[in-house]
DNA sequence: ACAAAAGTGTTTTCATTACACCCATGG
DNA sequence: CCATGGGTGTAATGAAAACACTTTTGT
């Protein structure tokens, strides 16, 4: 198998500057986004409703092809806010997506990208053109087009995995929270609950959170400069 | 700027189905491989000389475009295939490199993968076709085509991270070795030295090593059945 | 026999886990 | 006054780090 691909492999060489043999894939690509956010306790992922053929009329990722000279986080950042409304979230590159076959029109490469956004800052936008976006709970998801079940449920791994070690969290909270309100938060993506004494220990000796004296209240602000731990008042 | 976008996005929209509007990218996906290899305690990367333009004549990764009905990752393994005659490498997808301008040639988005192979299984091809495969230490690398040096800094940096909480180190040796050939690939990897006993402590307790009881040679095989811990005897 | 590499245990420190009661607030 | 939610400390366990001498092998 190894060897019989050498002599195929001259004419790939060629190919790198041509540009134009047969063989070559025309591949497109998409960015698609897998947008997390936390409602009552809830975590939830921003779908919409496919307007067109294939999958037409089931949900989806809201996803997109790419535009001209844009890169793919342009492109899902631009998505993002056209249907949430929303700038400046977090969002990082999740994992390509490729399988031949994952979509009937032929040979689409997705980039996928993992989005954090408290929902406070959402402004949905439910104009037609939008294709209906719509929250839904993770935990009990419709039938979804493509591959995009296999692409949530790789994002939310992702997402478990990154709560234990960054402060990506802090995306999902307002600008001032409670400790409960934190704490709640990796319980709602955890799947499980925590030691309230423990969690507030670990947190108050990475020195990520400031409190804010606010004692009855019990507010806190995250810290401004996160790579800068702050000093306890 | 968010608001904006909502006229264009309706074309976006449109052009998911008929997939031939202006404006939409034409970009071209290739694989680029970082393969990492360890020789004299030195931690290698595969490069190749460019025969074409742009940037003829200088280093870069192996890489290349997608066939038709390929996934990234086949072609990944093609081409490391070609160059390195070797199989069943461990591979896995690294990151998606898209910036607009990385690639003179236009929108040329790259799937990098890494891949970690042992010297011994090795067997580099010459030939005048694989525009001479070469091992270089990561610690003194040429100047490199496009931005195949990021790439290598993020693929060790991943690397780094790996070997902590994974086995797949164990790709980089033979089939047997002893302890301190796996510590030494440890440090080489991390750039640091290691304390000889934790070490062993750290490795005996996961249960990942098997001694061959060959004492004398000190030759340890790595457990066959890598999720299940073996006895030691 | 000498030098170089390989083998071996103990102690300390730190992070993690488990666990229960008091206080304040609001109804 | 009662129920709910918010706040707090200690003890046990387990993992990681620091540390030095003896044995073996090859020259």
């Amino acid at each position: 198998l190894c060897i019989v691909n050498t002599k195929i492999s001259a004419i790939l060489l060629d190919n790198m500057t041509t540009k134009t043999q047969p063989g070559l894939a025309k591949a497109q690509l998409t960015a698609d986004v897998v947008m997390f956010t936390i409602e009552d306790n809830t975590l939830e992922v921003l779908l919409v409703k496919r307007a067109h053929e294939p999958y037409k009329d089931q949900w989806a990722l809201p996803g997109g092809f790419l535009w001209n000279g844009e890169a793919t986080k342009q492109t899902a950042e631009r998505i993002l806010c056209d249907k949430a409304g929303v700038e400046g979230m977090y969002i990082e590159q999740l994992y390509t997506f490729d399988s031949p076959g994952r979509d009937p029109r032929g040979q689409i490469v997705s980039v996928a990208y993992f989005a954090l956004v408290a929902r406070e800052s959402l402004k949905i936008n439910l104009s037609a053109k939008t294709q209906h976006p719509t929250l839904f709970p993770v935990a009990s998801l419709p039938q979804l087009a493509f591959d995009h079940q296999h692409i949530i449920s790789y994002a939310h791994r992702r997402l478990q995995a990154k709560i234990q070690y960054t402060n990506a969290v802090y995306s999902l909270l307002p600008p001032a929270f409670t400790f409960n309100q934190l704490q709640s938060v990796y319980e709602t993506i955890l799947g499980r609950s925590l030691d309230r004494r423990n969690f507030r220990k670990k947190f108050m000796s990475l020195g990520l959170i400031r409190p804010t004296g606010q004692k009855l209240t019990g507010i806190c602000f995250p810290a401004t400069d996160r790579t800068q731990p702050l000093v306890l008042s």
